[in-house]
DNA sequence: TCTAAGGCTTCCCCCCGCTGGAAGGTCAAC
DNA sequence: GTTGACCTTCCAGCGGGGGGAAGCCTTAGA
């Protein structure tokens, strides 16, 4: 298989193959023509790299849960953790982002949005550390 | 100002500051002796930015943001727009890491976590799309 | 047999938003 | 005068690729 058929199995661009060869991720071989040739288990292995990526695993993840795919006496315990972990930086960030909305949501529906200067989005973003606190102890 | 003061008060390392002034966003003046020399003004404006990127806005959102804040003819409603945009945005990724967060915390239920080497986390990042499609009808 | 289109190769730069570090100038205190 | 904390510039790199140039290779059609 040429980098292009292994493209369209697995739904990456070619460019993201030729990096994760790069990196070390998959090792196709070359035929005559230096062309990359893929065997079924690299088509497969990048299969499986798309669905990690998808899932949110960083690359070093991904090189770590490749290394337990292929190991047949991997302790399932080990998957397990780097899943766990993953999950954590997940809760993590959507707790950020909930934090974030929730602010600027208040701001959006405080500013009315017209023709007029005043606005309590920009009030808000200037305002000192020090009102900030008295802001919230008064809320 | 040195830029020390000016991070101490706006909470930003110099590094940040630098690369601000490298982008447009400050304009400080300069000492003889190389120094930059930050003004009230220029304090001001760099809390200003780390407030804002501290709720997610993108560089060039700030940048409109400062834009708007220092011209006193604006109108709030350019303000909400961008604070509205930047609200979908974050929506959108916290529903792309609620859905991840889904798929991986049933992943994390399922697997054993053992010394045994069966792992449905690592079998469903192995599976072919037609078997996962299998899987969406029957679930 | 020529040609055109499409695929493949390497190469290097770009994105965002910084961050780290090296090599060196400056300043205040002791 | 010398230490140590500042400050300066510049260059490189992070993650995870993307864009595009310049140049082979292959294949189909006229």
């Amino acid at each position: 298989m040429n980098i292009g058929d292994v493209a369209d199995l697995s739904g990456l661009p070619a460019k993201t193959i030729r990096y994760y060869e790069d990196i070390g991720l998959v090792k196709p071989l070359r035929s005559s023509n230096g062309y990359r040739t893929f065997r079924e288990s690299d088509a497969h292995k990048l299969a499986f790299l798309g669905r990690a990526r998808a899932l949110g695993f960083t690359i070093e993840d991904c090189r770590n849960l490749l290394a337990l795919y292929e190991d047949e006496k991997r302790a399932s315990a080990e998957v397990k953790e780097i899943a766990k972990q993953h999950l954590e930086r997940i809760d993590g960030k959507i707790a950020e982002l909930k934090e974030m909305r929730a602010t600027l949501a208040h701001l959006v529906e405080e500013c009315a949005g017209d023709h007029r200067p005043d606005c309590p989005i920009l009030a808000d973003l200037a305002m000192k550390r020090r009102d900030e606190d008295d802001r919230r102890k008064s809320t």
